[in-house]
This record gives C-alpha cells, sequence and structure tokens, in this order.
DNA sequence: ACCCTTATACTCGTTATGAGTACAAGTGGA
DNA sequence: TCCACTTGTACTCATAACGAGTATAAGGGT
C-alpha cells in the first residue's frame, strides 16, 4: 500500500502475518566448451530411483539453486556465490542479477498447499575447464534446450518446422478470439518475412512457444505428457521453470556482448582470434565473418598480442592474445559489434 | 542448499522457519515534461509535522512503493501495476523489471530489530500529460537527484568539482589500503582523461559517490548529517535506498534507448520531430544534432507522417509524426542510435 | 615438392556518422 | 509591406565503419 509517510522502503508492514513465502536463488552459470555454449546444471545423473523413474520430470535437469539466507547473508549476490561454492566448488567470477521470478504457478506445489516461492537468479560466466567436482553438477549444451537458438551452421531446418506449427496455432486461435497479431508476434520473434533474424529474443520466442503448447513444460506444468513430436522436436525440457529463466540467461548474454567486453570471460587469460570468435559465435549462436571479425577486434583495441604464438592450430600457428583491461579506460561501450544477423539468402 | 533432487525451484525448505522477510515492491516512474525528465515520488509535501520537520529525511521523496501481497496477485508486475492504479490512478504502460534490492542494511529499521526487507523495482514509462490525482505523489525533477547527469548544456562545471573530491578522496584512501584503481574507477565512470561520457554509468556514478561519502545517503545511513557542501552541490537525497533504485532505472532506460524504441513511450501518439529528440535528450543528458537526428530516425523507418503539421511552433511549422509500428516487423533491434557521447572540445 | 590447413593482410564498394551550409515557411513588429 | 527572427527541412562532404571478397603467409603431413 502506498503510503504518504514512507515508514519502511517496501511500504510492508512488520508483523503482518501472511502465508508463507520462500525466498531462493537460481543460478544460470554459462561457459562455453568445445565451442558449445554449455550451462551448469544439477539433478540426478540416470533416473535409477525406482519407479519416480518413469515419469520424464524426475530426469529433468534443474538449474543450481540454493534459499536466501536471510540472517547471514549480507547481499543476495554473496548468498549466490556461497551456495555455487559450497556445492559444486566453483568460485565464480563474472556475476550478475538476471531476473526476479515469482509467477503463481511456477512451483508445481504451490497449488497443492505449498508455499509462494519467489526466486531471484542470477547470470554467471565461467571460463572453459572450470570444471564442478561433484558428481551430479554436469554441463550441459545450451541448445539442447533451444535447438532453435543455433544458427551457426545457417537457418535451422527445425525454423521452418516452427513456423508452420506456430502458423497453425495462432489461425485456431483467431478464430475464437481476437488475435490477429499473433502472426505478427511470430514474424517478430522468429525473424520471418523480411524481418531478420534476432539472436537476442530468446526469451521472446521460448515464451511463444510456450503460449503456442509447443514446449513440454507446457504439458509438465498441467500434469499431462506432451506429445512425442514436441518431446522429440521442440528442445529438451527443465525442471520447473528453468528453461525459462535459462532462456532470460542467454539472451541476457546475446545483448551484452554486443555492447560489453563479455565475451572475455568466457575464455583463458591468453588466447587466439579464433577461440575469441568461437565463443562469441558459440553464444551468439551466429557465425561470423573471420576477417572481419579480426579486423573490428583489433581495431576495437579489446586486446593487444602477447608476441607468443600457439602451434596447434593444424595450419599456420596463430597468435595469442590478451584482454586489454586498459580499454575499459578508454573507449564507452566496447563490444563486439558485429554480432547482428546472419546472412540469410 | 543445492540438491541433487530438486524439490522446489530454490531449494527453499517449506515449514523451516526464519526471522522475518518482508518483500515489497517499488516503481520508477519516468515521464518528459516541458522537456525535463520527471519521476514520479510520494512523501508529504511540505515538512508540517512538527518537530520532525527538523529532520532531513522527513522531507525526503520516496518511489512509490507497496507490499507484495502474496496471497491475490499472480504476478509482481500486476502487483506493482495494481498498487501503483490504485495510489495514484495512474494506469501503467510500458513496464519492466528492473533490480531486486536486498542488501542488508538498505532498512535504517533493520538494526533496530526490524524484518529484512527485500524488494523488487520496476520501471514504467509514461507518456507527456499523465498527472497523478494524488496530492502527495509529485513529479520531481531527475536531475535534482543527479545534477551531473545533465550534459545537455554541456560538461556541467559540477563534474570538475566531482572530480577534485573523488581524486582528494581516492588520494587518501590509496595511502591505507591497497586502492590504485580507484582513479581509474573515477575515470571510466565520469568519463575524465581521454574517457568518453558515457551516459549509461548513472548506477556507478551514483555509487562511487556513495563510495567517497560525497551523498548524502552516506550519512544518513549513519544516523549523521551531510556536511552542507555535500547537501547543496551533490544532489538532493530520497528517501532509503531509493536514489540507488532511481539511478538504476534512469541508467536503464539510456541504455535500452539505444537499442529499442522505447522513447516513443514518452510522448504523445502523434509528435514532431523536435519532440521526440527533446524527450530523447531529456532522458539521455545529451544533447543531439538536429538534423542528423532527424535523417536517423527518418532513415531507420522508426516513423512516418501524419501529414498533418503543428502550428505552435514558432517559426515553420513542422510536420505530425506517429511511431511506425510495423517497424518492429521489419528491422531487429531498433533504436535510437546517436546517443553515444558529447562532443567535449 | 606438393597439398592441406589455418592465419593474416589488403582491397573495394556500400552505408553510416558527424558537422556543416542552404533554403523554406511560419510569426510579429517597424 | 518588408524585415528580422524563429524553427523546420533538404542537401553536401569528408571520414569511419561494415560486409564480402581475394591474396598471401606459415605451419604440418606425405
Amino acid at each position: 500500500m502506498m503510503s504518504s509517510s514512507p515508514a519502511s522502503p517496501t511500504g510492508a508492514t512488520a508483523g503482518r502475518t501472511q502465508p508463507e513465502l520462500l525466498v531462493g536463488l537460481n543460478a544460470v552459470i554459462l561457459a562455453v566448451t568445445q565451442d558449445q555454449p554449455r550451462v551448469l546444471s544439477v539433478g540426478p545423473q540416470t533416473a535409477s530411483l525406482g519407479d519416480v523413474a518413469a515419469k520424464p520430470e524426475a530426469t529433468s535437469r534443474a538449474l543450481p539453486f540454493g534459499p536466501f539466507d536471510r540472517e547471514h547473508d549480507r547481499t543476495l549476490e554473496l548468498c549466490m556465490r556461497e551456495t555455487v561454492r559450497k556445492e559444486t566448488g566453483i568460485e565464480l567470477g563474472y556475476v550478475e542479477q538476471l531476473y526476479t521470478f515469482a509467477d503463481k504457478g511456477r512451483d508445481p506445489r504451490e497449488s497443492s498447499g505449498g508455499s509462494r516461492v519467489l526466486s531471484v537468479a542470477y547470470l554467471a560466466l565461467l571460463q572453459e575447464g572450470v570444471l564442478s567436482g561433484v558428481e551430479d553438477a554436469t554441463w550441459e549444451d545450451c541448445y539442447e534446450f533451444f535447438p532453435w537458438e543455433d544458427w551457426r551452421g545457417g537457418k535451422p531446418a527445425l525454423i521452418d518446422e516452427i513456423e508452420a506449427a506456430l502458423m497453425e496455432w495462432a489461425g485456431r486461435v483467431e478464430q475464437t478470439s481476437a488475435g490477429s497479431d499473433y502472426r505478427e508476434r511470430i514474424d517478430i520473434c522468429f525473424g520471418l518475412g523480411d524481418v531478420g533474424w534476432d539472436a537476442y529474443r530468446v526469451l521472446e520466442r521460448y515464451e511463444l512457444l510456450y503460449e503456442a503448447k509447443l514446449v513440454a513444460e507446457y504439458w509438465l506444468d498441467r500434469g499431462q505428457s506432451p506429445t512425442s513430436r514436441i518431446a522429440e522436436r521442440f528442445g529438451r525440457p527443465m525442471a520447473f521453470d528453468h528453461r525459462r529463466i535459462l532462456a532470460t540467461g542467454l539472451g541476457r548474454v546475446r545483448g551484452k556482448l554486443r555492447y560489453r567486453p563479455v565475451a572475455f570471460e568466457l575464455i583463458p587469460e591468453t588466447f587466439t582470434l579464433l577461440r575469441l570468435q568461437h565463443a562469441v559465435e558459440a553464444i551468439s549462436g551466429l557465425r561470423s565473418h573471420k576477417q572481419n571479425f579480426r579486423r573490428l577486434v583489433e581495431r576495437s583495441g579489446l586486446v593487444e598480442g602477447t608476441g607468443s604464438r600457439e602451434a596447434k592450430t593444424g595450419g599456420r600457428p596463430a597468435e595469442l592474445f590478451r584482454f586489454r583491461r586498459a580499454v575499459l579506460r578508454e573507449r564507452r561501450a566496447p563490444g563486439v559489434a558485429t554480432l547482428r544477423s546472419p546472412r540469410t539468402p
């Protein structure tokens, strides 16, 4: 309730009893290994828990999470770092807050009398090679969850299938309600017609597919089983709303790549330009022109040569570069601008 | 605690008792009126409450806020819209989630035995002319809180004063701790040396000033009074950590302006190009080249002429334009790219 | 020596950007 | 009516950035 004499920053009244609200933290931890974008997930490795194994949810991967300990943690971010450190042994570097999720129904247990759950999601980027020592924490390929997001090999064939399925859905919906702009949303989200593919819109695409009942979670959230076509073609589901959270995270990095030098958080201290390029391509899901990428990165002043070179390239040895921290002092908002759209013709 | 068999999206254990944690919502509601950026604030209009009037906090403005009603509200955003609607009569349009604040100590009452407060802040943009009917809700000029952020008249003289004060502070700190990169942070934040001014870094600047004890909140948070110089020169304080939240919001719009057409959320349906330019300038705090701004906006396809024109310009009548929604179907990430940096020479 | 691979340099045409100049079309007053 | 003043709009021009190539360098293997 707004109040004209603020008594607390939120206006919440102390001592007022309400049904339980749990606050937790989720972490989207991304890395690039073998030129593939990976996300750290937790959950049982194999479904060997007896009869539970039959249920698809039981084998879904989840994002690392933990409760927010309001007694001991000074900040949300520290709590998240601590949780991840304790549970996986990983010491996070680059971290940023992503989004706070609190929609009713995001935890299926709510409906059966459980508490409402609010969680604050964080995004973290790790360099290749940092591995978790914990058995049931695994790195998964991001594009298994979003197969339509990987355009590095050109427009995925799946896009046509998605377009057809979405248009069919939009047609059905338009008959009942006033929904003539569904087609427009579809065009924008998936870059159809003369729209270009915008790598950034990961979340919008996932949510549109969810609305169109084309992702497994739509059915699982309602206690039903997805059709086999959905289960096989439209990406692996994750537990709860974690695929949505992952979509938010992937979209955020892709966006940030354009104007902040976050790519360097994903690769070792020294690297060849091709490696940098591959990391950027893995995250953005787009292929870029090698010579121009080099020109762009060099001209930007983001990197400096180390003098030494890497021999194991299979061809001419490549020079090793390092990130010039000093660049932050010289230019505003440096990033890798090349990441516009792939040439579709 | 991370768990290998996820039982809840956050891992929070139901039924576990912890000290009270309150969840609330804050809204940064921005508009542009008379070419000035405004923020909607609440609080007593004048300090006529007796002896409380002497304390500066009693007269500070606060951002609109309300508790998150976990029973009735389906989503955080709906709760926020509802709160604002009920309390000010304003029906929000463009809204996005901004950030979640939960640092220990953000509510001064915590230390005196109160509850920990977490709040989710939202950003909303309104068109000129939407006014609140509620008496103690007022529109305040954003730059009263951040006088150093307005570069429309060229580099503010205040920047030199800030530079001096910060450098002096950095010098003092370096003697005690290992802090040789304070100067680098100062350079980056305030665009000194060969760095350019980056309009986007509003929060970083505010936080640096806070650390350097140059904003009133630093002292108020510790129950002390700021020096008169700080009170007079470094912007008006707000209640609690609301100036920090406002900084987050202003930074976010400034950033978004560059790649999404959010400027149109701030102006009426039809507008002259100069009006659009002034709205962009008000938010970004930068002046832009009129002819180039026009070229950019027209070439971008973001707008279309309506044929009619506005007479009240004081000179030649200007054509009225409207935002072309269709552009969203044609180009990825359209924005107003011109907003780089002001020519400082 | 020849072929394959990857790295790196350089070219070329197109488009975007910053900074102007020039002219158009209103207003109000001498 | 003419003139000064205001704001809007069209065009120019040099420079930088971008997309797409071609050409050459420098390693390994057979």
